[in-house]
RNA sequence: GGCCAAGUAGCUCAGUCGGUAGAGCAGAGGAUUGAAAAUCCUUGUGUCGGUGGUUCGAUUCCGCCCUUGGCCA
C-alpha cells in the first residue's frame, strides 16, 4: 500500500520556541508553514501575539497569519478546512507543509476531525448573551438541561462559552448537540509527525515568558493597541481583544490598571496559558516529546525529522 | 534615642472575647467539538517575628528583644 504524504508538526507552548525551530527545519527541508495559532490570524496585532517578523517570513512562506481583521472571528472549524486545503496546495509545489501553532483545540480538531455542527452565528450569540446578562448563566444552564440534558450534564453551570454554544445549536437546528457529536473519526489524508516542545522545568518556561513580555512592552504593545482602538470599532468582549497582552493592555488605556498591574497580570496570564497549553499536550497520543530548554533542541528535531521522511518516502 | 502602628500561606490581608487559623490572588492538577491566547472545575499545615512569663493550654494576655513603616527629637 503506498504511504501518505508526511507532514510535520511543531507545537507547545507559548514561549517554548515553536517560531525559530519551525523557521530552521522549514529551511533546512524546504517547508512552507502552516501557522496553527488563534491569535496570529488578526491583522495588526503582531506585538502581543509574538508573531514571525517580516524577515523571519521572507526566507519562508507562511500562512493562516494575518487573515482576518481583530473585529472578526476564525475557527477550530475554519483552521481545519483551512489546513486541509493548504496541505494540497504546498504539496503540489513539491513543498513539505510545516504545521506550527499552540492553539491545541485546532490541533485536535485537525487529527481527530469536527462533527456536523452548525457554524457560529454572530445575531444568535448576542441574543442568547444578552438573556445571560439578564438571567445569569446557571438560568441558561437550567434551560439546557430541559433541551439537551446530556449535554448540561457535562457542563459547569458558569461555563458561559460552552452553554451558550449548545444552546445556538439547539436553536440552530432544533436538535440537541449530544445528538451530532461522537462520530468515527476519519483519518487524516497525510502521515503527521508531531513534535511536541515541553519544558522540563516550568520554572525556566516561566522566566523565559517574563522577559518577553517585557520585550512586548518596550516593543511598543500598548501604541499597538491603541492604534487599534483607532482604526477599528473594538470592544473588550472580541475574541481578538480577549487575546493575553491585549486584554491587559485594554484596562491600562481604560486607566483600569497601571503600568505595574500590566505586566504582573499579562504575565500572569501567559502563564496561566502555558499551563493550559501543557494540559493538552500531556493528554494527546502519538506525540513525539521533546524538552525545548535543551540546547540541542533543533538538532533533536532536525533528526526526528529527517528520519520520519525517510520512513514515508 | 522617645512615642505610635504593623509583623499570620509565595503575595495582600482577615481572624482567634485563650482551646494551634481562612479568604482573595499566585502556584499546582484537570476539563476542553465552529470565540479556545477563550471558558470553566478542583486544590490552602502555615515554627500565626523571636524569646521569657501567666495559664491545664498562648498565635491570642503581659514583659523584653528583633524587623518594617510613620511621627517626634
Amino acid at each position: 500500500m503506498p504511504a501518505l504524504p508526511p507532514v510535520i508538526a511543531v507545537v507547545g507552548p507559548t514561549a517554548s520556541g515553536k517560531t525559530g525551530l519551525s523557521i530552521a527545519l522549514a529551511e533546512e527541508f524546504d517547508a512552507e508553514i502552516i501557522s496553527m495559532d488563534s491569535a496570529l490570524v488578526y491583522r495588526g496585532m503582531d506585538v502581543g501575539t509574538a508573531k514571525p517578523t517580516m524577515d523571519e517570513r521572507a526566507g519562508v512562506a507562511h500562512h493562516l497569519i494575518d487573515v482576518i481583521d481583530p473585529t472578526e472571528a476564525y475557527s477550530a472549524a475554519r483552521f481545519r478546512e483551512d489546513t486541509l486545503r493548504l496541505v494540497e496546495q504546498i504539496r503540489t509545489r513539491g513543498k513539505l507543509p510545516l504545521i506550527v501553532g499552540g492553539t491545541m483545540l485546532y490541533f485536535k480538531a485537525l487529527r481527530d476531525g469536527l462533527d456536523d455542527l452548525p457554524r457560529a452565528d454572530p445575531e444568535l450569540r448576542e441574543q442568547i448573551e444578552a438573556e445571560a446578562a439578564a438571567r445569569g448563566w446557571p438560568a441558561l444552564h437550567g434551560e439546557l438541561a430541559q433541551l439537551d440534558p446530556i449535554t448540561a450534564q457535562r457542563l459547569q453551570p458558569g461555563d458561559s462559552q460552552r452553554i451558550g454554544r449548545a444552546l445556538e445549536v439547539i436553536r440552530l437546528t432544533g436538535r440537541p448537540m449530544s445528538d451530532s457529536l461522537g462520530r468515527e473519526p476519519e483519518p487524516l489524508p497525510f502521515e503527521l509527525l508531531s513534535l511536541s516542545l515541553e519544558p522540563a522545568e516550568r520554572a525556566a518556561l516561566h522566566e523565559r515568558i517574563a522577559l518577553r513580555f517585557d520585550t512586548m512592552l518596550s516593543s511598543g504593545l500598548i501604541d499597538e493597541l491603541r492604534g487599534l482602538r483607532e482604526r477599528f470599532a473594538l470592544n473588550p468582549g472580541l475574541p481578538s481583544m480577549r487575546c493575553v497582552g491585549y486584554r491587559q493592555a485594554w484596562e491600562f488605556l481604560d486607566g483600569r490598571i497601571g503600568r505595574m498591574e500590566l505586566r504582573e497580570q499579562g504575565i500572569i496570564a501567559t502563564r496561566q496559558l502555558a499551563k493550559r497549553q501543557l494540559t493538552w499536550l500531556r493528554s494527546m497520543p502519538g506525540l513525539t516529546r521533546l524538552d525545548c530548554l535543551r540546547a540541542d533542541l533543533h538538532a533533536q528535531a532536525r533528526s526526528a525529522t529527517a528520519k520520519f521522511l525517510k520512513e514515508t518516502s
